[in-house]
DNA sequence: CCAACCCTCTCCCAAAAGGGAGAGGGAGTT
DNA sequence: AACTCCCTCTCCCTTTTGGGAGAGGGTTGG
């Protein structure tokens, strides 16, 4: 019943990738792969059921993304896991993973060997973030924080809304909205709502929906 | 020697993804990984060497693009057999792919059975468009064709760019720029340039660097 | 050769956005 | 109680953008 194999679940929306790294996971003599699935919800939901040892999550999903799905589960399981495994977002994104409760974070450019040492060690305790990772991580320590609000605002930038459609969705003033443009225009150094749309999707602060 | 398999070659940047892409396709008994490269550069070498049956290759990549690499194969092997296999990007890069003589579109949220179907496809010399994508093409039909200059326009306005901005790195008047301005506008269906800039990105006129 | 584009430009006007200073109220912290 | 943020707002001013009409020169393709 029980062999020592390393219990691993794969999250990833993308079919054929999750099923690469299933077949890749599964060359691996001492590690097997014990649930698959497609999003954050069915995440938490696989992981009641099968508790793996690691469990490998992209972030951009749909239903659920994967720092949401990380939060829930570290919440139930305060021991589980977990190493996120995507395509390289912005570093908002990695900063939020890490927050959530992942162990590990690791890029799609990665060869898989690295993979596999990153699962190794993060089961035994460990944490795994790759230099080229924690650069980006460093980078984003001096960066101000957008406020909750003011990401609001970003969001509606992004979305393509004037001040006088944004006050009107937010229910304020256009001047509240200039005000706190002027503030993000500041915060993320740059001039115009135009490179903050940019730059923000670059940072992974908003996301194209 | 000359065992009946297809032989494949598998582009795509990303290395755990690749790899997954070649232990999957290696499951198969009559088909063959003969090559693999992370770029458009090494996809167009390693076909001379190699020259496989058919090729998978990934469109968002460094160095030189799939699109590019698509082109220059078929110039030189005029019946080379090419299927892309990308994250959706927006319509315009299965456009360009198609023209550029791709013979197969599939989206990585497909499963390896459907890719390995769309591989003895392309090989037989059929298509493989999944009407999933086909729709997009449809829909992309109708959509008036943005100019060269305009594309220009648009890139500067993605990086950032003011029109004054644009006109000097274009060497042209400011009212050129708005003039080229006014005709992305209409024809992307917007009215402002950031909403030029995210609807351009969403449907992969242009790329964040 | 003519038509159809494309790229370039001018002039004018209205609307939107950006920049700066300042201020009040509320929540949470020390 | 004093302090620090955050969110809200006002007023004023300059710069940038967007919208419309039109026009000349270039290339390409019927």
């Amino acid at each position: 019943m029980s062999d020592n194999k390393v219990k691993i679940m794969v999250i990833d929306d993308q079919a054929v990738v999750r099923q690469g790294f299933v077949a890749l996971i599964n060359t691996v003599s001492d590690m097997v792969v014990v649930a698959e699935g497609t999003n954050g919800q069915q995440a938490i939901e696989l992981y009641r059921q099968h508790r793996p040892d690691v469990t490998l999550m992209d972030l951009r999903m749909p239903e659920l993304g994967g720092v949401e799905a990380i939060l829930a589960i570290r919440k139930e399981f305060r021991d589980a896991r977990l190493i996120v495994l995507t395509t390289y977002d912005g570093d908002e994104d990695i900063y939020r993973s890490l927050q959530a409760g992942a162990q590990g974070y690791l890029l799609k450019d990665m060869f898989f060997e690295e993979l596999e040492g990153a699962i190794r060690k993060v089961h035994a305790g460990s944490r795994w973030i790759p230099a080229q990772v924690a650069e980006r991580l460093a980078e984003r320590m001096g960066t101000s924080d957008l406020t909750g609000r003011e990401i609001e605002v970003l969001e509606q930038i992004v979305a393509g809304n004037s001040n006088k459609a944004i006050a009107k969705r937010l229910n304020i003033s256009e001047a509240t909205v200039k005000s706190h443009i002027n503030s993000i225009l500041s915060k993320l150094g740059v001039t115009d709502r135009t490179q903050a749309a940019t730059t923000a999707l670059q940072r992974g602060l908003v996301h194209l929906k």
